[in-house]
Order: structure tokens, then sequence, then C-alpha cells
DNA sequence: GCAGAATCGTGACACTTTGTCACGAACTTG
DNA sequence: CAAGTTCGTGACAAAGTGTCACGATTCTGC
């Protein structure tokens, strides 16, 4: 009960939590495995499954209950509490970021925005206000943040990532275009729209 | 040789065709399937495997030359050509989609914006005007555009998947929360930054 | 209350994919 | 020419996935 989960079962267990936030959102309360199955293409019998490897979350007959299997599922990723993370870039990207209510409502609250332009620093984002990059190794240990997002240029991500890095963040999000070299025990999650367009594309035309 | 390539293998070419689009932007001529390690986390054996299959590209004690890879893999993903997509939302994300240059140095053309605000409909973005969701079939028909990017507030995102659909878009990437009804030969990819975080952390935690 | 439909939990098994070691062949460098 | 790199590829074990089957449980309509 307590090993490491496979990156195959966390995988499909986000995308579980995803499906289940947005029904409960939408006022399901109850969800069969065959309904989690056709968002997200994963077969109705690895659903039951996966959970089932959990405890018998289910009703036979009936299916599942939607927050509690929202709440189990977050208890089997341990990521029920409230998490800190901090954002570079205050420009169009880090606003659009700091706009949207996704990351509140999976218990994750942005708790700095960072960017070094001047004009920037100081300017109220939302509820934060905008700080310099030189206070960024202040301000991340004083909040116990070890995630950041990078929402920069290119050219601006390795100098912004080794700043994250020297604060003590272990997980970046990386939003820019650039390749980052980090030391063994950071994890970097690039993401790049174009790329995931063309792996949908191929599938789309064969 | 024409066989659709398993999911996974294709997954690990976007992954090297994203290490390998920025790494000819660094300048490298030449990579090693060890280099691709390094970024990826994938076996460098694996990766002269999935490499090999279709083709000798490699130079013993030498590397890969890297623009001539990137060529191969967008032949192998056959998506070597130039893509229309279609971008609904001009708000922030919106704004940032249009003004970053990575969809542009994958061969992809956003070829419209709409939205269904009056202020911003005939606004430029970029080298565009925003065009009402009203045209959205027309516009989508006549520039052959079967990909369409939602950036758009979750409660218009059913509304503007619809609309898309309606014209003919097979492809979805739904930058909201909703989650999308659509038919089956309708293909969504919903991008949820917390749920991936969530994912992340959960590898950190344990 | 009962029949029938829906749905979970789970066993079994084949199939596919991945990880890993090993090693020869080809190339570069000094 | 010798030493060091790096690819291409065979072999095999380990892990993960898809699928069918089927009993158990619950709901719905009558």
């Amino acid at each position: 009960m307590n090993e490491r989960l496979t990156v195959g079962v966390a995988a499909r267990l986000s995308r579980y939590l995803q499906v289940l936030a947005q029904a409960k959102k939408m006022g399901k309360d109850r969800i069969s495995s065959q309904d989690i199955a056709e968002y997200t293409n994963i077969n109705a019998t690895q659903i039951r499954r996966d959970l089932s490897a959990f405890g018998k979350f289910g009703k036979r007959g009936v299916g599942y209950r939607t927050d509690a299997l929202l709440e189990e599922i977050r208890q089997i990723l341990r990521t029920q509490g409230q998490h800190n993370i901090a954002l570079v870039g205050a420009g169009r990207l880090g606003g659009a970021i700091t706009g949207s209510p996704i990351f509140a409502e999976h218990g994750i609250t942005i708790a700095a925005v960072f960017d070094n332009d001047p004009d920037k620093i100081g300017q109220r984002i939302g509820d934060l206000a905008v700080s310099s990059m030189d206070d960024v190794a202040a301000i991340c240990r004083d909040r116990n943040i070890i995630v950041g997002v990078l929402a920069v240029p290119a050219g601006s991500a390795q100098e912004a990532a080794d700043g994250l890095i020297d604060a003590g963040v272990k997980i970046i999000f990386n939003y820019s275009e650039a390749l980052l070299d980090v030391p063994p025990d950071v994890n970097v999650h690039t993401s790049n729209p174009a790329v995931d367009l063309l792996y949908a594309l191929y599938f789309h035309l064969t």
C-alpha cells in the first residue's frame, strides 16, 4: 500500500482526478467507470482495476460517488493538502496563469510572482505584488516553495531557473521553449504545445 | 514501414523532436543518443532502437546530425508540412499563444483568431484580425483548418467547441477547465497544469 | 417482491512494451 | 595506428496493458 506507484498508474490516476474535478463542478454526484472511460479513452476495466487496488470505492450497480472518489485519489497521490508555488514572469502568460482558478481548485496557491523588469516589480497581479528576482531565495524559503513555474521568454529561462534552484525549488514547470540544464535532483517538466499538436496530428492523419 | 506507430513510440519521437528543435536553436549541429537521454530521461539504448527502426540516421563514433534527424522525425510523424490552426479566445492566454514563436518554429500557422466579444472583434492580434465566432465555419473551411485551440473561460468552452466541430475541426486543444462533449471522430486534448503539477509532486514526495 | 439491467471487483491469460546487457562495426582524435 | 566514442542490434527478462469472463451487489420498473 505504501509502494511508489508506477508512472503509468500515477498518470492514469491524474487523468481520473481531472475528470472527477470537472464532473463535480458540473454537479454530477455519481460517475461510472464507463463514464470516465469515455472522457479519458482508458479502458473501463483498467479504471476499475486501478481503483480497486487501493480499496473498494464503488458501489455495484451504481458507480462511484464523485467527490468521495476525488478525495480518495488525492489521498493516494498524497496531494490533498495546500501547496505553495512560485511563478516567474508577469507577462501575458503569467497573467493568464494567475487569473485562472484552476490551481486554486486543486489546492495550489500561487504564493509569489517574480519578474526582472523594473517596471513590473511592485505592480499587483491578482492579490500579489510582483517581486524582484533578487528576492527569490528569501521569499521561496520563507514560504516553503519547492515548485516553480517559468513563464518567461526563452532567453531568460535558464537564468530564472538557476535563481529558483538556488532558492531550493525542486520541480520546475517550463513554459518557455528553452531546454534547461539543471542538477539531477531537480525535475523539469517542459511543455511544448506545438510538439503536442504535431503528435496529435500524426494520429489523426494515419 | 507504413504501419501506424504505437502511442509509446510516437510520444517518444515527439520528445526527441522537442529536444532536437531546441538543440538546433542553440547551435548544436551534432547530438548523441546519450545527450538526448539526459534531457528526456529516456534510456539511450531505447532512443537508438527507436530511431534505427526507421533507418540508419546516426554515425558511429559521432552521433546524429541535429537538423537531419529533426527532418527524419518530422517525416516519420508525417508532419513536415505547413499546418493551419484556429485559435478561439483573444484574451491573455490567447495573446500569449499568438505571441509565441513556438508554433511557427514547427511549421504551424495560426491562421485565424476568434472571439465572441464584440469589443475584440476586428482588433489586430499579431498579424491577424480577430474574427467573430459567426464566421468560424466559413473561415475554417476556407483555410483548411482541422485543428482548434480553445483559450476561453470554462463557461464558453462547450459552445466554442461546438462551433469548431461544425466547421469541420477534428482536433481540439482545450486550455479551459471544461470537459467537452464531442462526437467520437473528434479528438480532444485537455491540458490541466494543476493536475500535471500534482502528478509531479507525487513523485517528488515519494 | 421480483425480473432485468447496470455496474463493480477480480481472476486468468495473451500480448506488447520496456529495460538492460552485451558486443561488433564504424568513426574521430591525437 | 591506438584509444576512445557512439551507433546498430540481438537476446532475454521484467513489467505493463488489453480483454474476456463471471459472480456479487444495487437500482428501476412493474
